[in-house]
DNA sequence: TTGGGTGCAAACTATTTGCATTCGA
DNA sequence: TCGAATGCAAATAGTTTGCACCCAA
């Protein structure tokens, strides 16, 4: 499911200036989370990125992941896709998507914005103010 | 939170008939939680509908609700939005459209897929086919 | 009558929390 | 130094499961 073999991590000097201008502090646990994250797009969920990160050495416990996770998120750094009741997907991809989601293997893929056209938007309920447009088609296996 | 004053029930001829026509074979409990659900279009979890169908007596165990709910998706008779990592609301609207997410305060609310076009759809992934497509406009409240 | 449905309580799992310890700036 | 971050384990909450009993057809 994960592929264990080609994600190299992303180099420290990136992640530094990726986390700094984002106005995220580093530690040394956020910084090898960080290194796994964006080694590439890609979609993880927290236990994933959990054993990702401790494939070498035990060096970050679960709940520093739960915390950064909510951190990255907060600061805009990773997308949470909610498409399964039972866990949060966290999506490094930061330029604007929508998903497939495959209900039987439960393999999400990214549909590039310019693939869809969401158009007439109805207004907005009073008070509020949009903070996110998602689409997600939701796919089964071919019998 | 739930309004416990307005909905009436669904009468039990029509609750009869609906799940009979959905292939689902009628037992107290859910024909009792059925009549909750079809009083009108809303948008329940599983604790609300356990609360609503309580309400005067003690009847219908959690097991159960969680049960019939899962058999009411698959004939059909309801359906499964997907927007709060915490919990699964169930949607008795059956009508095509999409929903406002208020991530502030939990409410969903219902746009008519007359007020947003989804067009240009990508071609699907190999082997899959269309399960569903959902717009979800998360909004949140004004500062 | 009898197989599907129900109820109860225990199990499960993703996520959160409390608190003592450690670390980055 | 010192507040912020971390780690551990226990707590939480929604959902699922196992199994004995019950009831709709």
């Amino acid at each position: 499911m994960l592929d264990y073999s080609s994600p190299q991590n992303m180099s420290l000097d990136k992640v530094t200036e990726l986390l700094r201008s984002h106005g995220v502090s580093l530690t040394q646990q956020r910084v090898e989370i960080a290194q796994q994250l964006f080694a590439q797009p890609q979609h993880l969920s927290a236990e994933q990125i959990l054993t990702l990160v401790n494939r070498k050495h035990k060096r970050v416990s679960k709940a520093t992941v739960y915390n950064t996770l909510a951190l990255f998120v907060e600061h805009g750094l990773l997308r949470e896709v909610i498409v399964d009741p039972s866990k949060i997907v966290y999506d490094s991809n930061l330029s604007a998507h929508h998903h497939f989601y495959n209900i039987d293997t439960g393999l999400l893929q990214d549909i590039p914005s310019e693939q869809v056209t969401v158009a007439n938007l109805p207004t907005l309920p009073e008070g509020t103010a949009a903070a996110g447009i998602e689409v997600i088609i939701r796919v089964r296996n071919n019998a």
